[in-house]
DNA sequence: GCAATAGTTAAGTAGTTGCTTCAGTGTTTA
DNA sequence: TAAACACTGAAGCAACTACTTAACTATTGC
């Protein structure tokens, strides 16, 4: 589910805009409403509707209506995927530097 | 220089396509050549170029030029500073569940 | 019940993105 | 030196994105 590559597209695709990656930093701090979270960005309610829209289609941000206020989460899981990925392509690259270092090493050793 | 939001902002839209996520996945196994790069995805050469520079724009992968070929390589601490971002939202999450958690025993034991 | 509040939905639009093709530039190799 | 190779850059285009405004629904407080 979380390794599913269309959910990781939909999750990197969500946090390549700087108007969610503020909703998304706000949202760590603490639940929110909607107002709460359109607050400091200078666009429309309805543009700010729209980003969370796409942050709950991506799994990022869970929300849940009561009343007339609905109030978003962060869902810490779906983070955790995407960390995940970059995470391990990075020490996959660590790893193979690493083994070179080695190898240079020895191969220095049998002059 | 790796925390600057613009920087950021490129890091995240970079990484946002799922053909640059693949370049990505393929350097982290090793450097490239572009025709390396391009051989497994459908598209012209030309188009993996225009990602390539993106991604170079990024800072996630570095290049140099050798007589006709450019090698690509990853580039880790720029990597690094997207999951740092992630990691960063999702502890500050994680941490205020935790503090909740807290309360709620306390304020349980206080009956 | 009426007005204010909180959010939703649809339609339209300017700007961006991810390609394409084509015409190059250097660099090797035979 | 000619041909093959490995890219590079520009122009063009269809699809997508990030908004806008405006009209709407549902809830709450007076």
């Amino acid at each position: 589910m979380l390794h599913d590559p269309a959910q990781l597209d939909l999750m990197f695709q969500a946090l390549a805009d700087p108007a969610r990656r503020q909703m998304v930093d706000r949202l760590s701090r603490g639940p929110a409403s909607v107002s709460q979270l359109a607050e400091p960005l200078a666009m429309s309610l309805s543009a700010v509707v729209q980003h969370l829209n796409l942050l709950e289609a991506s799994g990022l941000v869970r929300t849940q209506k009561l009343g007339r206020v609905r109030t978003c989460q962060i869902e810490p899981t779906a983070l955790r995927a995407a960390e995940h990925w970059i995470n391990e392509r990075r020490l996959a690259w660590e790893r193979r530097l690493d083994r070179l270092g080695e190898f240079l090493a020895e191969t220095r050793d049998e002059t």
